[in-house]
DNA sequence: TTCATTTCTTGATGTACATCAATGCACAGG
DNA sequence: CCTGTGCATTGATGTACATCAAGAAATGAA
């Protein structure tokens, strides 16, 4: 069931979805001190599916979203995460979207295949591919 | 200064951002009983622009992030909110996220420019047009 | 090692959208 | 009444990325 938040205290976790064509895209990498959690409504299906990319320890930090005051924190660390995610999304080219990704988790990029980076930029392994040769060609 | 959370009672703000072409982009709508914030750390510039669409009554429920621990109810509906968000900009194209756009906020239709929902949309207003005839085609 | 499987890369082509430019259409002020 | 001034529409063209297909390189198992 949803509206579960989970926090990582070591490993990797993956939320992720399927759209209708049934393509995945990873909605987000949960390394260590990072929480996880589906926030769709109660009374709606669940949208994401949550698995470990690593071996991993997890807490379940609340039982759902009616109880949740002694998280806000975190919460708010996720509402920061998340904005940031739109302003790319909206406003960023694929290159730019991947170097902000490097700088901001130049952890994980070593931990899981490009394939599930380029599904986090919301782009094709291929375009991430190119993406990278460019950079590479411009030093 | 950021790291505020306002409530709208009555009336219908925006906030939006503007990219490094000169670019607006509209981030969210707040209709009364929304909250709006730019949810940027502290220690980093604002990169949200907050006004008001219409004559509005607004309350400023925090005054800042290290204090939110009687809204987590709020927070948790901005999550569901963004991650909705964020589902439709990676998965759906312009006529899906219009659709949903129209079912979600009906009301918002008729308060604003369009230019203002294609803006929202992550689209031109040209492209908004567009979709709007192809719908109308439909029918 | 060898073979199988998956991942990454590269090229050719397609497409959803952006951009640019022109026109139409409202509404407000003279 | 005209006449701006911003908004919506339409068409032509451009572009960033997707898709499809093939090969190369890495990974892992026997």
């Amino acid at each position: 069931l949803n509206t579960k938040i989970f926090q990582v205290e070591s490993g990797l976790l993956r939320s992720y979805f399927i759209d209708e064509k049934g393509k995945e895209h990873i909605y987000q990498f949960a390394p260590e001190k990072h929480i996880i959690a589906d926030t769709t409504p109660n009374d709606e299906p669940c949208v994401l599916f949550i698995d470990c990319l690593e071996d991993s320890l997890i807490i379940q930090i609340e039982k759902d979203f009616n109880s949740l005051s002694k998280t806000p924190l975190k919460l708010a660390k996720r509402l920061r995460v998340l904005q940031k995610r739109i302003v790319m999304l909206m406003s960023s080219a694929a290159i730019e979207r991947y170097e902000h990704f490097i700088a901001t988790y130049p952890s994980i990029i070593q931990r899981v295949p490009q394939r599930m980076i380029a599904s986090y930029l919301g782009i094709t392994p291929e375009a991430l591919s190119r993406v990278r040769k460019e950079i590479f060609l411009r030093k």
